[in-house]
DNA sequence: AAATGAAACGTTTTT
DNA sequence: CGTTTCATTT
């Protein structure tokens, strides 16, 4: 039985009644566990599954909690349950309600937001406007934070910038508008659309469970109310609130008990994680910050207990490398072990020199793989076909013809949509108006007249694009293949097969090619054949990843915003784990190397002097430090001689009373 | 309007 | 350091 393997506190929380429940649960007390226990003590209080929602941060995070539940009940049973992210949950009922859902990434939305951004002057004031990308963050920011209108929400942190708030307006105004015409939606879109049709329509839990409640925002707060749940099973930690970025709204949790008359505490403090070491440590830190609720941790596990270590260096990759020779040193096996940075800048470092070892190691977020061109291309003439009206994608793909850049590539768009009568796939297969409107006769004609390859293609083709002004035979070329391709697949339905034969397309083909030359091509112009060869392999490779990922879809559309959703979640190998203190949330590891702890570093004052708090830098370190269940090693480097900085160490070495200030004051 | 090369820039964290 | 923007040439 699930419940069997739970503490008193634990159990306590999970057989709770129905109603309003906050479970605080601080790091490594079993969250994972309670929630689990709490869903089998529903199932088997006989509750139906289907009337049970998980909504946790991250997907995968949602299936190890049903991967557990599947060791008590039946697989029948626990699929049942409704699971997931926020985000992947309103996909699942948006596209149950057979809207097209076609998710943008954010850095595409972007790219249109400033696009239309630019269409407006901003005339000169003492003060500077906001740019493009920085309104656009804004903007993303209030729908997860506010409920209030743009306006006040706005003016409330920007006064100065009253004069611009029309202007800001309408930008606003006209993005919105242009999102909906192609069909996009954003991941906000993704819960304000959510919300707009639970107004309408109800979607009934029984209970609804939140794990790590203390990072959901204003807007996923508004939308737990919106589906008017008969009880709800909040779990979290304040002390662990880390996404204030992202608009997470700490008064969720801290309010709770208000907000609800008739809502239960519960709290679990016995740790069975870490080091009692390791705890203190923790604790001294945390107890900087305002109490919410009281809370004094126990130690649960009676593990050899080993200091934690703090290492310091004169140079940032001196503490890199020293890193990862005790890496290489440990037999600790690499899975279980973890850097952990408060910066991305970090890891580059940490990686190089870890590679110089021959430790092999992963990285979360791999950003990297989704944003070259190699993989862009691929799924941007996927995402064209599932939505057609997509011409930022239309317009990424044609401009890899020779010749042809945004305006061309607009008009061809425009073209195309206008010969298939509003459908840019028949536009291009099977044209129902067979000819483009004369707006130039003369110079039309002219076109064929040196031209004899183009003359002969029309006559094969027929295809009424090549008599647009612009049409040559390089990009009417490239037409083909695009036309070429499209054709092929109009029968298939399975993703793989889709993109088995996009690869294999002289389409896919004629891209790899160019993008091979690009990236071979020395500074004198010669193209060096190794060079050639193996960019060539790493694009293909890429390829057969994607290639790789798509077997588990089978629906085009469901495949390509998986993709989007879920890009961060790709990890893969075996190694060392580099993460950022915000990707290591929910993990635990045997040994934690806590590195490049300088004080503007970590805690980052950058970010502090753009409205950051100091008490969510400490959470940060808290969380950093509470990954470690054996080890803990603290370190940082006095100088950077890459930048020429000097550093001093982290207020929050002080704090642990890891160093005394008299101790530094000599050093410095 | 596109392609190319030079200069500037900025560098947080995520679904 | 790599991207992104700007300016220049075709």
């Amino acid at each position: 039985m699930a419940l069997n393997t739970l503490n008193a506190e634990q159990l306590k929380a999970a057989t709770a009644s129905l109603g309003h429940n906050l479970v605080i649960a601080s790091a490594g007390t079993g969250k994972t566990s309670t929630i689990v226990g709490r869903i089998a003590h529903l199932l088997y209080s006989g509750l139906d599954p289907k009337q049970i929602l998980l909504l946790t941060f991250t997907n995968k995070a949602a299936g190890e909690m049903l991967a557990r539940l599947e060791r008590y009940f039946p697989k029948e049973i626990v699929s049942q349950i409704e699971s997931g992210t926020f985000h992947a949950v309103c996909y699942r009922w948006l596209k149950a309600r057979d809207s097209k859902v076609a998710l943008k990434q954010p850095s595409e939305l972007k790219t249109l937001f400033k696009s239309i951004y630019e269409e407006f002057a901003f005339s000169d004031y003492e003060l500077q406007a906001f740019s493009a990308l920085y309104l656009y963050e804004l903007y993303s920011l209030y729908q997860n934070a506010s409920i209030d209108t743009f306006d006040k929400w706005f003016l409330s942190s920007y006064p100065d910038h009253e004069c611009f708030v029309d202007k800001y307006l309408l930008i606003i105004e006209k993005f919105e508008e242009e999102k909906r015409e192609y069909g996009f939606v954003s991941f906000n879109d993704l819960l304000l659309n959510t919300i707009e049709f639970l107004n309408t329509e109800n979607i009934y839990f029984e209970e609804i469970l939140v794990d790590e409640y203390q990072d959901t925002n204003t807007l996923q707060g508004v939308l737990i109310d919106a589906m008017r749940p008969k009880s709800l099973f909040c779990v979290g930690d304040y002390d662990q609130s880390i996404y204030a970025f992202n608009g997470a709204n700490i008064e969720n949790i801290s309010t709770f008990t208000t907000r609800y008359k008739d809502a239960s505490l519960f709290s679990l403090i016995t740790n069975y994680r870490s080091t009692a070491s390791i705890l203190e440590l923790a604790n001294r830190v945390i107890e900087h910050n305002p109490r919410i609720y009281p809370k004094q941790l126990k130690v649960g596990c009676d593990k050899q207990d080993v200091p934690p270590r703090l290492m310091i260096y004169n140079e940032l990759f001196e503490q890199y490398h020293a890193i990862s020779h005790a890496i290489w040193s440990s037999h600790v096996p690499h899975n279980d072990v973890a850097v952990i940075f408060r910066n991305n800048s970090s890891a580059d470092g940490v990686e190089a020199t870890l590679r110089e070892l021959g430790i092999p190691c992963k990285r979360k977020g791999g950003t990297s793989f989704f944003d070259t061109k190699e993989v862009k291309f691929l799924l941007d003439v996927l995402s064209l076909y599932s939505n057609p009206k997509d011409m930022m994608a239309f317009l990424h793909i044609f401009e890899y013809a020779k010749g042809v850049g945004p305006a061309v590539a607009k008009e061809f768009f425009l073209s195309l949509v206008y010969l298939g009568e509003g459908n840019l796939i028949k536009g291009i297969l099977d044209p129902s108006i067979k000819e483009l409107p004369k707006k130039n006769p003369m110079t039309t004609n002219s076109l064929f007249e040196g031209d004899d390859s183009l003359t002969k293609d029309f006559k094969k083709s027929n295809h009424p694009l090549y008599s647009h002004q612009k049409a040559d035979s390089d990009n009417m070329k490239f037409f083909e293949y695009i036309k070429e391709y499209y054709s092929q697949i109009q029968k298939e339905k399975s993703p793989s097969k889709i993109i088995a034969k996009l690869i294999k397309s002289p389409l896919y083909e004629s891209i790899v090619e160019l993008l091979s030359l690009q990236r071979s091509r020395l500074k004198n112009g010669e193209i060096e054949e190794n060079r050639y060869t193996g960019a060539r392999e790493r694009i293909l490779q890429k390829a057969m990843l994607l290639y790789e990922l798509s077997k588990n879809y089978k629906e085009i559309d469901r495949f390509l915003n998986a993709m989007i959703l879920g890009a961060g979640e790709l990890s893969q190998g075996d190694g060392v784990n580099l993460l950022t203190v915000h990707a290591s949330k929910g993990l635990e590891f045997m040994d934690v190397y806590v590195v490049d702890l300088m004080d503007g570093r970590f805690p980052n004052t950058k970010l502090m002097s753009r409205g950051g708090e100091i008490e969510e830098e400490r959470r940060l370190f808290y969380v950093a430090v509470t990954r470690a269940k054996e080890k803990l090693n603290l370190s940082f480097a006095t100088y950077d001689k890459v930048k020429k900085t000097e550093f001093k160490p982290s207020q929050f070495l002080f704090e642990a009373k890891m160093l005394k200030e008299s101790d530094y004051s000599l050093g410095a």
